[in-house]
Formats: structure tokens, sequence, C-alpha cells
RNA sequence: GCUCGAGUGGCGGAAUUGGCAGACGCACAGGACUUAAAAUCCUGCGGGGGCGACCCCAUACCGGUUCAAGUCCGGUCUCGAGCACCA
């Protein structure tokens, strides 16, 4: 018989796919839908990587299973498309952005389909093509028409190299997300949308979608909600306050100085009253130039105390001093604090460096050593004496309401989305900035606002972008009161076409609606949603959050967007090293696929490592997957048409099938019983099917039931070879065939291997029948072993599973 | 500094959630087939001891709970990831 041609076949069946659709999903369809969704292509030149293939062939494996199970199965794909890399590319070529990405696509569509994999191509979309972004155009006038956009001069995060402002996600660490330099921050006229009015919503989607505790903590840190209150400070020059956020207004009666963010407006109010005025303005400068690393944690305090003007103590009416300090941030809270030396560490360690009083008003710990943060009793606080901390913190907060002097406030660390870059290739703002009447939104039946063509894509020396340089586009029409006016030139961020994406996915063709109500209602939530792990504090609060406000207008009728998410692992070198093109150890997947076949491929990416765990890469255990398929190939040499009852074989085959339906089939069950554990082991399911293989093979042969099911089993493994192998045996195509059920009867036994302890060690194993009585069981055991009777105190016996005598 | 996650043979990794530790695979060693090699098949493969049926030790380390611990509890170490003056 002919070894296994891969090539051959999978080309073969690569067109007969392509020909009959054979993973398209039907709107409206009677059978239950599933909608299964890794996360979309950002199509970059370089093609799919190691990454992709990790991260795609287990949803893909699932999608099939699914289709086989009867479900109607919506598995897309689609291109991210609108961004910097593409962007850079295209400045540095010349070319442009949209020929680029169109090249792009191309070859990853092409490597896709050589995977096997089993998208729905009908469903493509492009968000940067106007027929998606049209769309994205009019999300964002719903949020500017329901005062969720707008413009305002703030403190935002600001690449110098990409020339861009960044959200707070795109700058975690201090750090650009695409170029991994340094942020600063810049004063620029910027779009926000009110992300930070979500907060408690995304707060709550968190405790619905179904995933991992340690995802669902790096949310919730991210959001950071935190219950406090705000106290108002009088100052003793002019009409002006100063207003604290803390959470601990417990701590009150310890505040022995306030401490403002170096960019307070109150500096700015009080400028003539503030006699050291220019020390502070010079300490503003030196702080507004160092970067986010530079003024975070761990790096000694600086400040500057303001003289001439103090606080006022709204309870013992004390004045005491303000400091001007880098380490309060302007951007949380109200930009200023009272401090508590006594009961907050960096308070302490900052009172310690300019040598303001420390009071303790909770007792407990040794405040000339450090800061005490825990529990106590309260002291030198007037009201609040003998109180603990939690009874403190109550009655504080209701002297402050009662007496006006405070409010009880809940702050997010979360902040507004700054939603707009100075790029060329994103989506235009269909806003018209208007003399007379404002920002104007544009009538909905113009969109799409297309992206005018342009061959310079750079910003302009004072950071405009470059659409700012396109008059004939520029200039327009005010719709309002129809006077010349102009439009608006940033374009917005890339991770607007991605904070909807999924819906458009169930209707992606509409040229009416962002997506028909029927869709809506039919395709509902995604059922399970995969992706990296860096897009759990980006892209999925992002998503969160837009989702939610669809939902809150009326246009999405299902409260949340995905059911389940899960995460996958890196792929590492073999040295533990992140593969990536920069450090020269990645490897391209279609050289694998060359080599060794798509099949192959997708199995053995299963099997080396857990879908959620980094996997360390290395070609060298392939060929045991290799082995495999190719005794999978031969054992049609060896199938029997007679009915030969193996009860051996029936109990192997339903085993690797019960294994299936554990770790995959009932996901959402099994992922409920098992709740704190890692479902995808896709590694014991392959292992279960090769010790099924490995028995046949010794046997010397395989029932063609057996092996008809079993190649079903394989087949969301190894498309190709098994529905070449069926068309060859059963004149069939494989994906028209059902899942089998694991028979639960077959699995039973009459007898069992029973371990038998003495006094806790192993002695012995015997064979008994299954559920034998206890008197049975020890019988057999102290039978085996030649003990005595009398000398047994006791016996712990769990039928079926192990007997522990103890002497 | 804080928060998660991980630590099991030469290697990748299993272990029905407290019940025979090392499934499955790789590598390696010996053997069969072959003129030879590849492919394939058989056997062995955590460490130590014994001629032997067997015995002892072993899941990063120390201690605890339990008839029974890789699994639960307390502590320590190492590695990885994320957050980082958030008041």
């Amino acid at each position: 018989m002919q070894p296994y041609r891969f090539k051959e076949v999978e080309k073969k069946w690569r067109a007969i796919w392509e020909e009959k659709k054979s993973f398209k999903a039907e709107d409206f369809s009677s059978k239950p839908k599933y909608y299964i969704l890794t996360e979309f292509f950002g199509p970059s030149g370089k093609g799919i990587h190691l990454g992709h293939v990790k991260c795609f062939t287990p949803t893909e494996v699932i999608a099939r299973y699914k289709r086989l199970k009867g479900f109607n199965v919506l598995y897309p794909a689609g291109w991210d498309a609108f961004g910097l890399p593409t962007e850079n590319y295209a400045i540095k070529t010349g070319e442009q952005p949209e020929a680029v990405t169109n090249r792009n696509i191309g070859v990853f569509k092409r490597q896709l389909k050589r995977m096997g994999y089993s998208f729905d191509w009908d469903r493509e979309i492009n968000t940067s093509d106007p027929g998606y972004y049209r769309w994205t155009q009019w999300i964002f006038l719903r949020l500017f028409k329901n005062g969720l956009a707008y413009k305002a001069e703030g403190l935002v995060n600001f690449c110098p190299h990409c020339m861009t402002t960044l959200s707070n996600e795109d700058s975690q660490g201090g750090v650009c997300d695409r170029c991994h330099g340094e942020v600063t921050q810049e004063k620029r006229n910027v779009w926000y949308l009110r992300m930070k009015d979500y907060s408690e919503k995304i707060l709550a989607g968190v405790e619905d979608i179904d995933m991992k505790e340690s995802l669902k903590e790096a949310q919730r840190n991210w959001i950071g909600k935190s219950v406090g209150g705000e106290v108002d400070f009088s100052v003793t020059a002019g009409d002006e306050k100063i207003t604290v956020f803390t959470t601990r207004p417990d701590t009150l009666f310890g505040a022995t100085f306030v401490v403002v963010a170096p960019e307070h407006p109150l500096i700015e109010k009080l400028k003539a009253n503030i006699k050291n005025i220019d020390d502070i303005m010079n300490y503003k400068k030196r702080a507004a130039s160092k970067t986010a690393v530079d003024r975070s944690a761990g790096n000694e305090k600086t400040g500057v105390e303001i003289d001439g003007v103090k606080a006022v103590h709204p309870f013992t009416n004390e004045a005491i001093p303000i400091y001007a300090a880098d380490y309060i941030m302007m951007g949380y809270g109200t930009g200023a604090v009272m401090a508590v030396p006594a009961h907050d560490e960096r308070d302490y360690e900052f009172a310690k460096l300019f040598g303001a009083p420390i009071k303790e008003v909770i007792s407990g710990g040794d405040i000339s050593r450090e800061a005490y943060a825990g529990d106590g009793v309260l002291v030198n606080s007037d009201f609040l004496n003998g109180c603990n901390v939690e009874a403190a913190k109550i009655k504080m907060t209701e002297r402050l309401e009662e007496t006006g002097r405070g409010r009880k406030m809940i702050n997010y660390k979360m902040r507004d989305w700054p939603f707009n870059r100075q790029r060329y290739w994103g989506e235009p703002f269909p806003i018209v900035i208007c003399d007379e009447c404002g920002y104007v939104p544009l009538d909905e039946e113009d969109l799409p606002l297309s992206l005018p063509k342009t061959d310079d894509f750079a910003p302009d020396a004072a950071g405009n972008g470059p659409l700012s340089k396109i008059n004939e586009w520029k200039k327009c029409v005010c719709p309002k009161c129809k006077k010349p006016a102009v439009r608006e030139t940033d374009t917005m961020p890339n991770w607007a076409g991605s904070s909807w994406y999924w819906l458009r996915f169930m209707d992606p063709k509409n040229d009416k609606d962002f997506v028909s109500r029927e869709k809506l209602e039919y395709w509902g939530a995604v059922d399970l949603y995969t992706g990296g792990v860096e897009h759990v504090t980006r892209h999925m609060l992002y998503a969160s959050f837009w989702h939610n406000f669809l939902y809150d207008i009326g246009e999405v009728p299902h409260k949340l967007p995905f059911k389940r998410r899960m995460c996958n692992g890196l792929i590492l070198d073999e040295t533990g090293k992140k593969m990536s093109k920069s450090s020269n150890n990645s490897i391209d997947p279609l050289d694998v696929v060359e080599r060794y076949g798509a099949d192959a491929f997708r199995i053995y990416i299963l099997f080396i490592g857990e879908y959620e765990l980094n996997t360390l890469w290395s070609l060298k255990n392939i060929s045991g997957v290799t082995r495999f398929l190719n005794a999978v190939w031969m054992l049609r040499e060896i199938t029997d048409d007679r009915d030969i009852v193996s009860d051996k074989h029936a109990f192997t085959l339903n085993a690797a099938l019960k294994k299936y339906e554990e770790t995959i089939a009932d996901s959402e069950a099994a992922h409920n019983a098992y709740a704190d554990h890692n479902d995808f082991k896709f590694n014991t399911i392959i292992a279960a099917m090769m010790t099924f293989v490995n028995e046949i093979k010794a046997d010397g042969y395989i029932t063609r039931e057996e092996f008809r099911r079993f190649l079903i089993m394989l087949n969301p493994f190894a498309p190709h070879m098994t529905s070449e192998i069926y068309e060859n045996l059963f004149g069939k195509d494989i994906m028209d065939e059902s899942f089998p059920d694991y028979d639960a009867s077959k699995l039973t036994v009459s007898a069992v291997q029973l371990p038998v302890q003495v006094n806790g060690k192993l002695r012995s194993v015997i064979t008994i029948g299954v559920d034998a009585p206890e008197a049975e069981a020890l019988g057999t055991a102290l039978e085996a072993l030649s003990l005595d009777r009398a000398n047994v105190k006791k016996v712990i016996y769990k039928a079926n599973k192990i007997i522990n005598i103890i002497m």
C-alpha cells in the first residue's frame, strides 16, 4: 500500500471544501447555533506565525467537532486592518496602505487555507473597508449624540516616536505599545469616550463572562474601583477649596498636610498669593519632563511646599501646609490628597523627607518606625475615638455628608478613552468643526465619510494628522448652518474597528444596518472567544464598553458580548525565549506544512503543550505524530468486514470518546464542574487516540464500524487525511456524518484491578468483581498477602478504587 | 514592593480532582528484518538495593492534616507573567 502522500491529499480536499462551501454558517438554521471566535488578524506583511497556529488550532478543532455534533457553527475570520504597522510600512515604501493591506490579506488567506482551517470566508470582514468603517463611524455618532464622545484639552500620553496620542491601555508601563519607546505626557486637544461612565457596567461584565479567575482579577485591577470619600479643605487665601479623595476617611484627624499634583489648577488660581510661585512653576516643569517611569514608585519622592497659602482642616480648623509633589497624579481622583503619614506608607516617606509632623490616630502599630495601615482603635480623633477602622469609616462619611464638608465617592483607575490618533490609516471622524456651531455630526445618511487618497502619510511638525494637509477634503460645509467649515482631521485609534467586529460577522454584507435585528437575535453572544492574554485589559474592555452602550440604546438585544473567554499561552523557542522576528528565532509555519503536512502540524501543536500555557517549540518530537498518522493511514490494510466483537477495542475507543467529551464536548458543563481547571487539554485526547491505534495494531485487526467511528473522531484534528480515507472506504464526505456518542455501557467492565495497601503502603494488586462488597475484597486481599484476619484493626475500602488494611 | 501562575524522569508532558505517580510521545539502549541503511516490529527505560518473588527512596525544600498527599493547610526557595506612588 502507498504511504500517505499529504501534499496531494491536502490539495484535493482544500479544493473540495472551497467548492462545496463546507464551512458556511447558515443564518436562521434550525440546528442549534454555536458561535466560536478567535481574535481576527492584523494583516502584517510577515504572514502567519506560530502564535497564530497555537491560537487558532484549538478553536478550529472545536469548530469542526461542533459541526459533526450537529451544530450550526459560525467560525469567521477577518482583518483588523487599520493601524500603525501598515502605515509605517507605507511611509517607508511610499506604497498606498490600502494596497499593502490587500496584498497582506492575500498572503494570510492563502496560508490559513493551507492549514486546513475551516473559516467561513463568505463572512470575511475588513475594518479598513468603507462598507465596514461606515458602521464604526455610525457607532461613534451614536456615542457622540448620547454625550459619550467629547473633545477636550487634557494631559494625554504621547509617543514622540510614533507622533501620536495614546490611551492608557496603549501605554501600559509607560511605554508605547507599538514601538516600546518611552511615552511622555502632553497637553492636547483630543477626543475622549466616556468609558469611565461605564466602569460599573464593565465591571459587572467581568463577573458574568466565564474566564479564569486570574484574568478577571487583571480586569478588576485595571478598572481599579475604590470606594471612599471626598473631603473639602478650605484654604487661607481666596474662596478656593481643595477637594481630596481618600479611601480612609477614618484617618482624617491624622491628616497633617495636603499634597496636590504639580498640575493642579489651584496653583494657577492662587498664583498671586503664593510667595514661591517661581519655585513651584519650575518644579511643575521638571515634573512634566519626567517620564512615567521616573514618576513611578520606587523613586525617591520630591516636592515643594507652597509658601503663603495653607489648607484648613475641616474639623480641627487647624491650618496645615500644602505641598506640590509629583507622586500625586492629576488624572486620578481629584489630583489632591490629604496626607496621613502615620497610616500611609507614601505619606510617611514624604513626611520624613520634609520633616512634617506624624500624628497617630489608630493604635496598634509603631509609628516611630513605619506607617501602620492595619486595623485598630481610633485615638486622637474626637468623635471617632474608640471606634475600629470599619466603624470609623462609616461614621466619618456620615458626618461629612451631614456637615456638607465631604461626600461618599467611588473612584476608578480606568480613565476616559483618548480616542484619536494623528495618523492617516484609520477611520475619519464623521465630525465637522464649525466656528458657529462647534462640533457638528454628519448625517448618518452621509456615511461613510471616506478616507481620502494621499501620498503624504506623515504628520506635520506640530503633530497634526496627515489629513490636515488635504485641503479639498478638509474644507466642507457645516451640516447645520451651511457655512464653510472644516472636518476633524484626526483619525480613530486602531482599537475602534475591533470594538464591535464580532457583531458584524453575524451580518457582514448588510448595507442598511450595522447588523440586522433578526441576525443579532439568532446568533446572540459569542459562545467561546479566544485570543491573547494581552487583550484582556485592552480590547476586551473596549469591546465590553461598546457592547454595553449598544445594549443600553437598544441596538443589541443581549447584554453580554461573550459567554466564555480563553487565553492562549505563547510559543517560546527551545531556550524559553519568546519567538520574534527581531530575535531571529521564529520559524515559518508554512515550512512545517511543506515538510510534514497540515494534519501533522495541527496535531503536533496541540500535542506538545496545553492551550493556556506557554509552549516550548521544537520540531524534534514531531516524528511521533507522523508515525501515528501513518499508522492510521495503514489501518485500512487490517480492516475486517466480519463482525468481530472485541470488548477491549470497544472499551478503548469509548474511553477516547469520553475523554473527548470531557475535554471539549460539553465544555460548558465540564467547565462548571471543574471550574478551577484548565480545559482544552487536547494532548490527552490525542494520547487516547494513540492508545487506541496502538492496541489495534497489536491485535492486528479493526472492524469497519470501529474504524469509521475512529475516523470521525480524528477528523477535527486531521481533516484532510480522514476525509480521504473515509471517501475511499465508505464513499461519503466525512463532514456529512455525525459524531459518535460514547457508549457508557462499553466502559463497564466485569472486573477491576484493585490496589491493596497495608498501613498505607501498596502491597499488592488484586483482580476483583466490579462493586465487590467489602467482605469479599478484604478476604481476597488477605488471602493474596497471606495475612491473618485477626490482626486487622481497621479497613478503608472504596469500591473499585482502593482497599487499605490497617494492621 | 504588590498580585497572579508555575516547579513531576534525559526531554515534552499524564494522573477520573485526596486513592497503583510517570499515561501518550520523543530521545536513548538491546534485539528482529536487511548485503547495508532508512522505514517497520519486539524488549527495556526515575534512583538505589537484592540471584530472586520483592524491598527502600522519589513529584523544588521544610513542616502539618489524613488510613492515604503531586493533589489539601502553613512556611521557604526558584522561575515566569502582569501591575506598579491609584491616595
